[in-house]
DNA sequence: GATCGATATCGACGTTTGTCAATATCGACA
DNA sequence: TGTCGATATTGACAAACGTCGATATCGATC
């Protein structure tokens, strides 16, 4: 939970998200058997992305650019309630492949940087 | 179902495994939103991916090259009963991650060439 | 402060998933 | 052919998941 005080929102310099671990996990699957530990950091952030729903999302949010997407456009995008919605970036945004902004009262969403080719690099291309 | 005629085993040439299927649909989810469709396709393989066991015994399929790994062994890697581990690679063969072999009594599973090359394209890498 | 629109959370539900014990299948070899 | 070891399948169960309606929260603006 982010601390507020005054106007200033303070958020955790430390991100602890399964995408983050990824990072200094291992580096790559091909090129020796993955730890215990390991493998459930990577299988968290797989799973973040094993829902049709919200692999169109990602890419959707991804195709945007660092811009990133409005929730008010997303909701129309796909055809879900707008709570579904709401779950499914939140269940990305937890394992660390996404970044929300707030602007107004709307929501933008955007890929995190860098998380899809730490990824990809993990899958040993 | 593989047909089989005298000591010659035939296999389907057509391969309709999700991770057949991911070679020929989107470029990369980053460039254009993916369709409904491929969305689907592509978080059948994720979803393969999406459980810490079956990480580790695919990093430890992949790891032993083209030869591949011998159930027998894998057994012995993950602290899962042996239908556990049989559900499990069969998922992954399933999904088209993994390929098996008979060898006297033995089943060997190996990763199947260029797939995670292809699932990292598809992460925009 | 009251209202309104946008987004998030809650509570409940049917479905899917991971797991195991028990059992079936399949190949090798006596 | 009968047995044995290796692997796959079945059936059952608890836990996790996707979904939605209802409701709460949060900012902006009147």
């Amino acid at each position: 939970m982010a601390v507020s005080t005054s106007n200033t929102v303070l958020i955790p310099v430390v991100d602890t998200s399964p995408a983050q671990q990824l990072g200094a996990c291992c580096s790559s699957l091909t090129e020796a058997p993955i730890s215990v530990a390991d493998a459930e950091v990577a299988a968290h952030v797989f799973k973040a992305l094993a829902d049709p729903a919200r692999v169109r999302l990602l890419s959707i949010i991804a195709s945007s650019g660092p811009e990133g997407a409005c929730v008010c456009d997303l909701n129309e995008s796909v055809d879900l309630s707008q709570p579904t919605v709401s779950h499914h970036l939140k269940v990305m945004l937890d394992a660390g492949l996404l970044e929300r902004e707030r602007r107004a009262s709307w929501a933008y969403y955007r890929l995190r940087p860098g998380v899809l080719q730490t990824l990809a690099g993990i899958l040993g291309a």
